[in-house]
DNA sequence: CATGAAGTGGAATAGTTCTTCAACTTAAGA
DNA sequence: TCTTAAGTTGAAGAACTATTCCACTTCATG
């Protein structure tokens, strides 16, 4: 089945909306009201719904490409000869990323789950994510106990000082990261052989 | 000026709204809906509002003694002769607590303003942490880059652990903590600007 | 046990957002 | 130009929560 093209004028105003909703979510987050998008863009709610019936459509068009770059950022350091460099490396460009764009932050901490396509991506960014942790910890660079999942913690305890600091100092992420990464490579953490299924 | 004690019916009421707001609140936050809470209490709105007008009056009542007890396990941490161990006492101490009471989390955290009573323990709390960093920097156990703010840190990331897997694994934010404790010792922190790599 | 101040319930009003829809407008091809 | 399918709009209805208000009930007391 080939989809027609938009008529021209719904085309424009189908880009106006992105182009919109793409700044609103950049500075305020995903939850950005339906309407607040639609009066920024200029158009009609109708407009709005008749293009992206669902949130989820809306936040795919608009953050495909972040993921994915975010996913590149991870191939690249998955590629470095010094392991915990490639680690470092990697979750400094995550964050600056974030950093500079909220609703990304919180996709990619899954603060608001995506379509298939977006979470097909998180999960690709999970797997290399796994994998620089296996390799800094196969090097040595970091001690047999710490897991993918600690690493995943440690987004969450960034984004969150990255949320409550955005406003008065909105570099104070790097120092938490500084911290975190420090405290995977010198906490004491059992390898946790715990089966952590849910209670 | 001397307030007339309640009717002895309302001073009953007024207890059940407090126990039951305890109760959903600890379980759920501090935003539960008044009406959830006045249905849960078998009382009607009107009776909760003429309470507690202000869901401040309300959050007061219910936590000013556990606040006071955080206030109180940092007193008795400042006094350990090891300033580190009193540090992570405290620390340990206080998250088991907020990891029992949603509420008290969003509380210390300052998700949510309390009143004047409850802002004036929080900031005592904020004294006293300054406090143990300051005698583990000079004992040597810190370095002396880390701040007070850094603790704050270190509190807000561990807490963003917790609210995240208090459904799957109630425990996780032992293990983020020490994560972030051992980074507060092995971070290379300048006193002020940027971060360095770890050692 | 009568009285009225204190207390109570819950419907009503209001502010937010989400979502739908019927009437209106317009681009594009015959 | 005329036709009409595609496109647009904003008001309307639904869900949720906060907040007020007043007719009604109940306790405490003379």
């Amino acid at each position: 089945m080939t989809e027609r093209p938009l008529r021209r004028d719904a085309e424009r105003n189908r880009q106006r909306l992105l182009e919109t909703a793409r700044e609103l979510m950049a500075r305020d987050g995903l939850r950005v009201p339906y309407e607040e998008i639609a009066r920024a863009a200029g158009s009609g709610m109708g407009t709005l719904y008749r293009r992206f019936p669902d949130r989820q459509d809306l936040v795919d068009a608009l953050f495909a490409e972040h993921v994915d770059a975010v996913v590149a950022l991870a191939q690249q350091a998955c590629r470095s000869d010094d392991p915990w460099s490639g680690l470092t490396w990697f979750m400094e460009r995550q964050f600056e990323l974030e950093a500079g764009n909220r609703a990304l932050g919180e996709l990619l901490r899954g603060d608001q789950q995506g379509t298939a396509r977006l979470a097909q991506g998180c999960a690709r960014i999970a797997e290399l994510a796994a994998q620089l942790i296996e390799r800094a910890v196969g090097a040595g660079q970091l001690p047999p106990g710490v897991t993918s999942d600690d690493l995943e913690a440690v987004h969450l305890m960034v984004g969150a000082v990255m949320d409550a600091s955005r406003q008065q100092d909105p570099d104070r992420w790097r120092r938490a990261l500084a911290v975190a990464l420090a405290g995977l490579r010198h906490a004491d953490l059992q390898p946790d052989g715990e089966p952590m299924r849910s209670a």
